[in-house]
DNA sequence: AAGGCTACCTGTTCGC
DNA sequence: TGCGAACAGGTAGCCT
């Protein structure tokens, strides 16, 4: 369920509280969560200190002092939680990572879709969990141009084009949405037919959508699923303009129309009628 | 090669 | 109350 927003806040609070640790002793609960053997995953983070960290898309990594790094995928229920040592362990928990100083950082996930990997973060492409992940949404270096050079001829709709981490890595089905409703533009917008200026707009509100809900440390939905490292909520649930509203009125100034929930390919998506209705594009 | 479908899992909520 | 169905924030691997 994480998308960039939950990971980018729970690496910070991962780096704040991590960094300069050494990791005493690793015990995999479950072997399944770790690609590769746990004796060789073990092997290679016990007794090494954490020096730092990094985010691709919804990669995160833990940089370690001899160059590895401990990369986690947290698919669709994986948490990363620290924890006092002797505090309850979750149902689910599938790794502990004895930190010293009477903490621990635990793997937690119900579905165990996650993975946790040992890579090079020098060498993405020999890494399961990186080699097939884009640019980050946030990146720099991403632009609108290269983006519409990746989409051109595709006639998948443009929500399916945001959600490839091929292309751009970091959104998921939550900001697809609310992405595609502040551009506006309608989801099943054929990929390979969004302008160059719809574009530019889909990457500005990338940008504005992705920053706030950083700001917001994230969306915690009414189930309470997602918790930063620390425990937390996100806040950025109540900003939510379409996921989630089915039949709740449209959030855009001045528009009477009511959010309307379609599913396809098994997804749900969330959009305005009235905002994001097809031949109502915007011009440049 | 693009695009569609299924499998991977458990937990919660919904409709009858 | 019970019970199956639908659904969940993701993606790899098949198949056509
Ligand atoms: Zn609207």
């Amino acid at each position: 369920m994480p998308e960039l927003p939950e990971v980018e806040t729970i690496r910070r609070d991962l780096h704040a509280h991590l960094c300069g640790s050494t990791i005493h002793g690793l015990s995999v609960v479950h072997p399944g969560v770790v690609l590769g053997t746990p004796e060789t995953f073990t092997d290679a983070v016990v007794g090494r200190r954490i020096v730092g960290s990094g985010r691709r898309g919804k990669v995160m990594w833990l940089d370690l002092e001899d160059g590895h790094a401990i990369a986690i995928h947290l698919r669709m229920s994986g948490q990363a939680l620290l924890v006092d040592e002797g505090a309850p362990r979750p149902p689910h928990t599938h790794l502990i990572a004895d930190l010293g100083g009477r903490r621990a950082l635990l793997y937690v996930d119900p579905r165990r879709f996650g993975r946790l990997e040992i890579i090079d973060p020098c060498a993405p492409q020999a890494s399961v969990l990186l080699r097939n992940i884009g640019p980050d949404a946030l990146s720099a270096d991403l632009c609108a141009e290269t983006l519409r050079t990746a989409a051109a001829g595709r006639r998948i709709g443009i929500k399916q084009f945001l959600l490839d981490q091929r292309f751009i890595s970091g959104i998921g089905n939550i900001y697809a949405a609310e992405i595609l409703h502040r551009v506006p533009l309608g989801p099943a917008t054929p990929a390979g037919r969004v302008t160059r200026a719809e574009m530019e707009r889909i990457l500005e509100q990338t940008h504005a959508v992705l920053g706030e809900a950083i700001a917001a440390c994230g969306t915690t939905l009414a189930d309470a699923r997602y918790r930063s490292a620390l425990g937390r909520s996100g806040e950025f649930a109540c900003m939510l303009r379409v996921y989630g509203r089915e039949g709740e009125p449209c959030r855009t100034e001045g528009c009477t129309a009511r959010i309307q929930r379609r599913t396809s390919g098994g997804r749900s998506t969330y959009l305005c009628p009235a905002c994001q209705r097809a031949g109502r594009r915007r011009r440049a």
